[in-house]
DNA sequence: GGGCTGACTAGGC
DNA sequence: AGCCTAGCCAGCC
């Protein structure tokens, strides 16, 4: 839930919300947020969170479906390594079965 | 206080 | 289809 003192624990929250095997967008979290345009900050928020070892952030990629933030983690390949043992398919760096993955915080937190 | 940066996105060429 | 630009917002010089 939202806790509505700094942004970052808003972002935080959702993601520690999706569920194994799932994935979101920034854009998607944000929208959740109230913040249309602020896919940004949230991607930003995020990296400002490498501290934060209970968030999976794993699951949050661009809209694309995209491993973008893979060269961010311990090595270019933990990224996907995390995201294969949880059931989801990477291809270069790229989710397959991206549409199926998807886990959109304004439908499922309603 | 002004400018730069970034794990983004959408739109234009 | 691929690259470039502009808009976005919060933190850090």
């Amino acid at each position: 839930m939202k806790q509505g003192n700094d942004f970052f624990n808003d972002v935080y929250d959702v993601v520690r919300q999706i569920p194994k095997g799932r994935a979101t967008s920034y854009g998607a979290i944000a929208a959740y947020l109230g913040e249309k345009r602020g896919a940004r900050v949230v991607g930003w928020a995020m990296g400002s969170s490498y501290n934060q070892k209970d968030l999976p952030a794993h699951r949050v990629v661009n809209k694309q479906g995209e491993l973008t933030a893979a060269r961010l983690f311990e090595t270019p390949t933990t990224m996907q390594e995390r995201l294969e043992s949880e059931g989801v398919k990477v291809r270069n760096g790229k989710i397959q079965n991206w549409e199926q993955c998807f886990w959109d915080p304004e439908k499922e937190l309603h």
